[in-house]
DNA sequence: GGGAAAATGTGTACCGGTCTACGACGTCTC
DNA sequence: GAGACGTCGTAGACCGGTACACATTTTCCC
């Protein structure tokens, strides 16, 4: 018996479509696309011919021409749980399109970043959502001007491009209020040292001039204490270490993102000292683990999933032709946990 | 001065870059391409003119011919710190090469993963890595038989994909070694029951059918407790809820991944119980919380890197042709914490 | 020096869609 | 009943690359 090659059957293609209900290419083209110009009679037809041999049209040629019906989405990492909520919001908002989200990471370096997004251009992505980009305005606004852009989490605005953010002079006061409410003076802060020469992401900054402001209004200016590293769980624990050093030591801790509080909490674990009984802990994100029983850490909420949404809507506008600008600010709340209690 | 509408310049093309440097499309297609028959000079010359005008070839028009250059990854939500690990050593994998991964959500339910699949086959996509896909085998292979795939964390072999998967038993193994070794007996397991009727998943069951085999060895056959609920952290709670309702209860948990292990922490603390003192607890996967000092978790550790650098390696080799399945196993390692400690 | 073989460059069909222009037909208006 | 107009369907150029066939030149070898 003859050993027959596995046939890799040929993919079913509109031309194949057209042969089977008996009509133009053309036709079968206005029917998917749903495209002025066609009975009633035809357009059953044609679909009963696409449901029978199962055909799906090839986004690639159809990005030659038209649209690709995909949405970039560029992010550092994934692995992100408040990445995950914004992905959650975008995928709900694209449900009901034609349009797919795909994911793309551009890690942390300016290069590979740059990467990443040529690459969602070089695949003809119909709009892009980035997510906390690094990339510099004017390249960012240069992007901007060719292909339907929303910028997520980024305080500085560009007529050229929509921009989502969550309102972080709000969601600081929330946090400082709280533990000023509490009772507590010295409150330390830890922040985010932007690269030199990068104007990028003004959000840390924004958290740390609040802190500053807060202190100041309440009559605390001399009790600032700012460790100025990153907002990663290793930049929380070397920003604490700074803090435990100066005596007195502060009796709460704002860091600026809950990667960098998860830092703090085991700083201050490994230096023996008790939260909430020594120290304050709060965060800022409301990451998952930020609830956890272990952790419970007081925090900022910020709606992932209604920034997701919303970033799919205004993608969704700005490819059906919109060219004027829309910055929308998220309204953050405090979740109160056990990471902070009134100081003794 | 009249208003002159933002010129949306045209990208560079091929052929822009063949008039630029004076030679033919297809010249410049196999310097691309590094395709045999060119000359230093010509190579040279097209390079120049690449340079000089910025060209970038098109993904999509690529795709329609011959390669999109782009390995797509579907797995069910980003977010999962495991799954970042495995990017990471795909990207990593994929640097040297001109091969790019975009990801997808496929979700947990079947349809709305049916509807990224497709929505990745439709991109032409020259290679599928699917990560604990939930696809039916059958459909997994038809899927196979015509694009290069590789999956990751199915137990299910077939000589249409390669596949890549942790040792779960000889992980199972250690932590019930370790356990046992310790001096506990009443050792509790929390499992994952898969869907009715899919053969899907098997990973969940040689970690259970191995706790309970290394039980039977040591003679705990009478011990054996298992709570059927998910691998999620409400899983986890609710098993263990399950688990400690028992009389005598456990003095040990072998919670079947960090996720549930998490719950299970949650509902110890609600329970008033302290770990490791009253209750020993173990996870499986070595997240990046169960690092954390709160957390401490003792747990089993998979190379998510060196899994994905192997995706990365294997789909790059089946796009070359490869028909041959390879299946490669990774062997975990046990990370002891401070959440397990003697049995009292 | 001559013929074969290897190296190099070009022309062009083709991939699978979209989109524009146009023709055929039916309907309405006066 | 003629012209205007709206509706519907088709032909075919086109998008930006790739790949094959082929012409031309160069190299090699005896």
């Amino acid at each position: 018996m003859p050993m027959v090659a596995p046939e890799r059957r040929r993919r079913v293609t509109i031309s194949d479509v057209a042969k089977h209900a008996g009509v133009s290419k053309a036709a079968v083209s206005k029917v998917i696309r749903n495209d002025y110009g066609v009975s009633d009679a035809m357009r059953e037809r044609v679909q009963r011919a696409i449901e029978e041999l199962g055909y799906r049209p090839q986004a690639a040629a159809r990005a030659l021409r038209g649209r690709a019906f995909t949405i970039g989405v560029l992010m550092r990492h994934i692995g992100i749980p408040f990445y995950a909520e914004i992905m959650t919001g975008l995928v709900d908002q694209l449900a009901e399109s034609d349009y797919q989200a795909i994911m793309i990471q551009g890690g942390t370096l300016d290069k590979t970043e740059k990467r990443a997004l040529d690459a969602l251009i070089d695949r003809q992505v119909d709009g892009i959502l980035m997510i906390a980009p690094l990339v510099g305005r004017t390249q960012l606004e240069q992007v901007a001007r060719e292909f339907p852009t929303v910028v997520l989490g980024r305080h500085d605005r560009s007529p050229a491009y929509d921009s989502i953010v969550d309102d972080d002079r709000v969601g600081s006061e929330l946090v400082m209020e709280h533990l000023i409410g509490l009772g507590h003076r010295r409150i330390g802060h830890i922040t985010f040292q932007q690269e030199h020469g990068r104007a990028a992401d003004q959000m840390p900054r924004i958290r740390a001039e609040t802190y500053e402001r807060v202190m100041r209004d309440h009559g605390l200016a001399g009790e600032i204490a700012v460790a100025v590293t990153s907002y990663s769980e290793e930049g929380g624990y070397d920003g604490a270490r700074e803090l435990l050093s100066r005596d007195p030591r502060p009796t709460a801790i704002f860091a600026g993102s809950d990667e960098a509080a998860l830092g703090v909490l085991a700083a201050l674990h490994e230096a023996g000292l008790s939260v909430p009984d020594d120290v304050s802990v709060a965060g800022y994100d409301n990451t998952r683990l930020a609830a956890h029983p272990n952790i419970a850490l007081t925090t900022v909420n910020q709606d992932g999933v209604v920034m997701g949404r919303m970033a799919g809507r205004l993608l969704l506008e700005r490819i059906e032709g919109r060219t004027s600008p829309v910055h929308f600010s998220v309204i953050p709340s405090l979740v109160v946990r056990r990471s902070t209690a009134a100081a003794r």
